[in-house]
DNA sequence: GTAATCTTGACTTATTTAGTGGGGATTATA
DNA sequence: TATAATCCCCACTAAATAAGTCAAGATTAC
């Protein structure tokens, strides 16, 4: 269980995923424009979390991507695991003990609080968020016309 | 909240100290021989821990780290967030709209996840690692002495 | 006074994160 | 059918961070 910015993005990009959700889908030029974090970069981390099926991408004008299964079944640990390629935490997995006695110790301690940690984590679903009473207000006046005049202009060069 | 190997070797580092707490302090070559990190970036680790007071040094031979604290009284959170600087995690602190609202809605609702992370890792502290009855075992075989032995061999060079 | 230890700081290297660029493939729509 | 919007994939670079090294000093038990 690791928990870096690459994290954020992802989750971030997926809650704006889930808000817009029956809108049809959400292409990464709007999310890149509208979290500030650059496309080829959105493109990389969907390409995980597609492999992962936590999104479905739709080709063609008028595509993007959209939730791969209901936002209830997305736990926020699907989406950290899909993109930060869970890092072999100890090396010594499991019953090894790797050098004596002791490092095996503080490494099973670790272990059970990562596993914590994930449950945690894994019991946070995307559809707690769409719940939020400030989303519902941005999800109704935002339709998806604004964000198509948005995406007339360039998202790529750096925004000041 | 952010979470790395930083953050890990920081935590299982406490663990080390807070096993050890009762057989006086603990000197960073053990904690380097023994969990294969290296002595210098403990050093490093150990500086922040200590200007935080969540560890004290004690100089001299014999001397080493031990807890600043009742180990009931230092959490995770505590530890991580000593080390891992916390990151400033969304530049729009609190109230200004980064940029659209939507930006700054995505920010809030990851903050509210941050927060709550942060709460679930204040609430464990090092003591419910020590009741660990693997823990106590060790605790009991693994004299000073032991480890001053242990200690003798240089630590600073790469063990194959 | 000597050796064991902490303490500090500057430096190097490895790894990860973040971003760039370009070349496709697919498909709605004109 | 042509065009443009989008996903998709890959190889590369740049920046940031993590991790480790080196060296010099301070404090204290013995």
């Amino acid at each position: 269980m690791k928990l870096s910015t690459k994290g954020r993005y992802a989750v971030t990009a997926m809650m704006d995923l889930a808000i817009h959700d029956r809108e049809g889908p959400v292409t990464l030029s709007d999310i890149s424009s509208c979290q500030g974090i650059s496309l080829s970069y959105l493109e990389q981390l969907f390409a995980k979390l597609r492999q992962t099926g936590l999104v479905e991408g739709v080709r063609g004008p008028g595509g993007g991507y959209r939730l791969g299964k209901p936002s209830h079944q997305i736990s926020v640990a699907d989406i950290i695991m899909a993109v930060d390629e869970n890092i072999d935490n100890t090396r010594c997995k499991g019953s090894k003990d790797c050098n004596k006695g002791e490092k095996c110790l503080t490494h099973h301690l670790w272990n059970d609080l990562s596993e914590r940690l994930y449950d945690f984590l894994d019991g946070i679903t995307l559809s707690e968020f769409i719940k939020n009473p400030e989303v519902r207000k941005i999800s109704h006046r935002q339709d998806t016309t604004a964000s198509r005049i948005a995406n007339m202009f360039p998202p790529r060069s750096k925004a000041s």
